[in-house]
This record gives structure tokens, C-alpha cells and sequence, in this order.
DNA sequence: CTGAAAGCGCTTACAG
DNA sequence: CTGAAAGCGCTTACAG
């Protein structure tokens, strides 16, 4: 069965030119003075005979696979990449490429996508660890780091936490550590800035991870301790926070008042209602779009300009 | 700068044979009786010159891209796909393969992964709209098809659903369907097995859709008309539903019994702790993989067995 | 048991 | 303004 395939061969016998007129009014190549007659009847030709280049053999070609690759953090968080990676997607589409996303945990037990993909681009949200960055790197993929520039993603949500508990008037605050040890840097991070604005501010404050089976036994503490409010490192750490305090008969957010972070779908349907922070996450998949284009195209990574401005306090029962 | 990549022809002169020898080697080609001593020299000088092939130039001369594209549902499940996935990427990586995720919203807008990744055999948990089977098919792929032997997926946890419920003794049950729209076939499937299951015990049923605006009012509703058990689409659900019932003075479960389905991350944390039904998506995931090395090795697409056999109910403390 | 050679479907200098 | 040709890095009959 010959002509299977539909191949550029196909669309310029057809148009009645050669192949490389064919790839030159397909890709728009700069610098090819064609004419317009001639452009409009391999567009005819090549949309009535179906074709679609062969994505393998323009990357052996021209040494670019049009793929970026996007690493996803370590931990669940499908509610906040959602937006991301919309946006993200079709940013680069736009521009011709395709994102490909990728969860590290299971690349650790399989061939990682970097290597069997070949991306020309690789990012990420969270830090890549360094024999990660390294392994990207031999496979000749250009990866995106972080600098300075992401750290208002680490800043503005608890910035923003702990402003709005002194608002509330609480002079004791807590912070709510998360159990999962991949968050660990993050969380740390969020924990040091609740700190911060805490003391800064003269109230006492102090800290504890709260899980699933200890959230009774911590909250118990605290309210002993005199904390008044506490503010989660996400949703989830909230949520088993206001669980250990309503199994300890205490109210939320009168006894206790409890804040969360990521707006996640569970803050909404939690009973009471979790009051958590939101973020631009749409304005970050763009930012990263960008800067994949800017060195896919063999330029310097730009810089990520401020992704949060949009970041905001949702107000809703628990604090 | 020359020799920037290691390319199969490197290792050849390294080792001494030639560039097909050394593919032999490396893709551990049948039917070619390579000396021991040959074979051990082709794979030292690979490794030591840090040897990737090119999958690129593999997918072309091939006419195979090693790649298997799993369009994941249209509704957000992360908690639902992450076991499933792993499993999956695990079981196609020890064949050669690389699984790729696709989320079928995104690609509305953007050129699908199918015609830019060119995967040997794209799949879905869910089934696929017609349209977009006839554009995979177009692209050149394999498309696995849900046949019956999907059924036990929606089959089984309601009927466990509402087997829990009347053996507690209830014997006027509600069904709480989900507002999201993209979910309504799965929808409807579980629905009618509840009302099934119902009706065959002798017990009254009713249905309504529940989301995070009406549930106090549906919930009021039901109560009045005697119902005492809910059996809830799924785990977000089931907490809309709790959330009606706790904010309408109601205990659960004492005045109203709630079951979710799907095990998810909010059930565990719900205060109270929603009881839901648990599939074995490891299974589901071990089962698709082996489905998608037959096809893609062209044989025809196997039975896909029953994955959830170990489907089981988690009784925790709202049914 | 091993190697020389054709070919996969593109891109891209280069020549005209 | 357009085309013939080399080349990207592999695989795979085929010949020896």
C-alpha cells in the first residue's frame, strides 16, 4: 500500500514545486521571497491532501524538537498547576512548541523524559535538585533556573497570612508546619516569613508539624500555650489543623482562627469554610512561557518580572 | 566545536565495528549472533562515552517513536491518576516506552500532543469523543478503545456504595449527583447503579445534583422527604453534602449517612471523615500499560481483565 | 558472525 | 524567485 503516509514529497508534486519551497511556505522561513501564487497553492494542496510534517524528522533536521518540558513539583498540587499549565501551553503553542509536563517521582523509577523526549527546553516550578539539573544538561536540553526572581512566590502568601492575623488583632501565632518532607524547603521558607512578620510585629510565635493523627494532640497545645491563630502552610495543613481543633471541642475560628494557602478546592468545601491566599497562577504559566521561548531561541533567560502582583487574601470562615 | 553530541558512530570507532553492530548491541536486536566479547566492548565504550541514542533519529528510521500518549480524564483527579500513572510508566519503561500525560482540555486550544509527539499508541481511562479518535487515528497512531471490559470501573463502587448503605439498615437512599458537567456519562452510570441497587432491596430513592451553592437546600429537601442515607458521585460530593447537612443543624451520620467515592485526599481530612469506596488503580494502570505494548507491538488489543477486583469500601465516620 | 549502504522525512546552505 | 543536494542519526534488509 504506497502513499500511506502523506509526506512533503506528496504536497510538492502536487503544488508543482520542489520540496524545499514546500517546508519554506510551511514554516514562514524568513529571508524566502515567494510568491503569493505560489504560497497559496501549497497551502491548498498541502490542507487537501491532510499532511502533517513528521515531527521526528524536522527535529533530526533542524536539531530542534519544538518540545518544552515541564518538570512538576514533588508534591500534589493539580489545582495549582492547572491554570499554569494551561496558560503555559498556549503560550508556547502559539509559537510552536509543545509542552510536555512530567511528574519527577515516577521518572525516578523510569527513563526520564529528558532523555527519551529530547526537549530543547526544560523548567520547572520548584528548585531542581542538582543531580537533576545535571542529567538535563547532558541530554542537551537548556534548563530554566530559578533565581531570585521566583521568590515571591515564597514571599507573598505568608506575607500576606500573617498580615492578616495581626489585622485580626491575634498576638499569638502558630505556624503549621507540613508532614511531607518534599515540601520541605518551601515550607521552611513560608515558616521563616510568619516568623518574621510575627515578631516583627510583637507577637509570640512558635511552630509544629501537624499530620493527620497528631492535629488533636498539637492544637491541644497550642490553645494551652495561648495561640489564638495559626497560619497553614496549605489548604491540607489547615484543614487537619481545624480538624484537631473541632475534635478538641474548640471553635474556629472563635477559640482558634486558622489560615490556609493555596486556595485549593478543599478550602472552599471544608466545614468551616477555609479563609486561604490565592495566586496568579495563570500570570506564572505565562512568565514561564516566556522565558522557555526567550532560550529555546537561543537567547539569555529574561527575567520572570513579578508573577504574584496578583496574589490575594480569600476570606472565608476560618480566619 | 566538533563532537559536541556522542553519536552511534563515536562508539562504533571506539569500539572497533561498525554503526550497525552497535545498534545491534544496543537495541539487543534478535536474530543476530553478536560475540560475547564484541557485545561487551560496544556497551563499555557506549557507557563510557556517556552514549544517548537519538530518539529522534530513532522514530524516523524506525518508523516507531516509543512513545505512548495516555490522555488523562476531563475532570481533575490527580489523587485518582497518580498510582494509576506510576504503575503505568514503570510497566511501559521496562519495554522501551516512554508514557506521556495529556489533559484533553488544553489541548483544545493548542495543537494536540498527538500530532507533535507522534506516540506509537495514544489511550484514556476515559472514553474518547469520536471526533477526537478520528484525529488521533489520523495522525497515524493506534487508539486503545473502552470496550465493555470497562464496565467493572463504573460498576463496582457504586453497587459497593449501596450495599454499605442498606446493610446499615437504611431504607430510603438519595443520590447526590456532581454539578461538573464533563462528568455526566460517569455520572449517569453510577446514579442508575444506585438507584438499581435501591429499588431491588425495596428501599425508596431519589436523586438530585448537589454542588457548593444548593447543598443546604437539597439537603433540607431530602431530610424532609425522610431520607437518611446519600450516596454521593464522589468524595467532593459527598462534602458538599455534609457541608449542606452540618450547616442545616443535621449530625452526620446520625440524622444523615454520607458516602463518597474515589478515596480522595478531602475524604480522609473531612471533619467528619467521609467513608468512600477505594479502587485499585495500580491494577487499572498495570492493565492499560499491557494493553498498550500489545497494540503497539501490533498485535491486537487484549482484554483488559478486571482491574477492580479489589475495589473496596473505606468506612470511616459519615456511613 | 559483521559491515557497507539505503532510507526514514525533514531543513537549509548553496547555486542558479 | 526556486530547486538540487547534502545531511541530521538512526535502523535494517542485504551481502559477504
Amino acid at each position: 500500500m504506497p502513499g500511506q503516509r502523506t509526506t512533503a514529497t506528496d504536497v510538492a508534486k502536487a503544488a508543482g514545486v520542489s520540496r524545499a519551497t514546500v517546508s519554506f511556505v510551511l514554516n514562514a522561513t524568513p529571508g524566502q521571497s515567494i510568491s503569493d501564487a505560489v504560497r497559496a497553492r501549497v497551502l491548498a494542496e498541502a490542507s487537501r491532501l491532510g499532511y502533517m510534517p513528521h515531527p521526528q524528522a524536522r527535529a533530526l533536521a533542524s536539531g530542534q524538537s519544538n518540545i518544552v518540558l515541564m518538570v512538576l513539583p514533588e508534591w500534589p498540587i493539580e489545582y495549582v498547576t492547572r491554570q499554569l499549565l494551561d496558560e503555559a501551553t498556549v503560550e508556547l503553542d502559539e509559537a510552536g512548541y509543545s509542552l510536555v509536563t512530567m511528574d519527577p517521582r515516577r521518572s525516578r523509577r523510569a527513563t526520564p523524559l529528558w532523555e527519551s523526549l529530547r526537549p530543547d527546553v526544560v523548567m520547572s516550578i520548584d528548585p531542581l535538585a542538582p543531580k537533576v539539573l545535571e542529567s538535563i544538561e547532558r541530554s542537551g536540553a537548556v534548563v530554566i533556573k530559578h533565581g531570585p526572581e521566583m521568590l515571591p512566590m515564597y514571599r507573598v502568601g505568608p506575607d500576606l497570612q500573617v498580615g492578616h492575623l495581626l489585622n485580626l488583632g491575634h498576638t499569638s501565632i502558630a505556624y503549621a508546619h507540613t508532614p511531607i518532607a518534599a515540601m520541605r524547603d518551601l515550607d521552611q521558607e513560608r515558616m521563616s516569613r510568619i516568623r518574621r512578620g510575627a515578631e516583627a510585629a510583637g507577637a509570640a510565635f512558635r511552630s509544629a508539624e501537624v499530620s493527620a493523627t497528631n492535629a488533636q494532640e498539637v492544637v491541644r497545645t497550642w490553645s494551652r500555650a495561648g495561640v489564638t491563630a495559626v497560619a497553614a502552610f496549605n489548604d491540607d495543613t489547615a484543614a487537619w489543623t481545624i480538624g484537631g481543633a473541632l475534635r478538641s471541642g474548640l471553635r474556629v475560628p472563635d477559640d482558634l482562627a486558622v489560615l490556609g494557602h493555596d486556595d485549593s478546592p478543599i478550602a472552599a468545601m471544608f466545614v468551616p469554610a477555609i479563609s486561604t491566599i490565592h495566586l496568579d497562577l495563570a500570570g506564572l504559566g505565562r512568565a514561564l512561557a516566556q522565558q522557555a521561548l526567550a532560550v529555546a531561541r537561543g537567547g539569555a533567560q529574561p527575567d520572570i518580572g513579578d508573577p504574584f502582583s496578583h496574589a490575594r487574601l480569600i476570606r472565608r470562615e476560618s480566619a
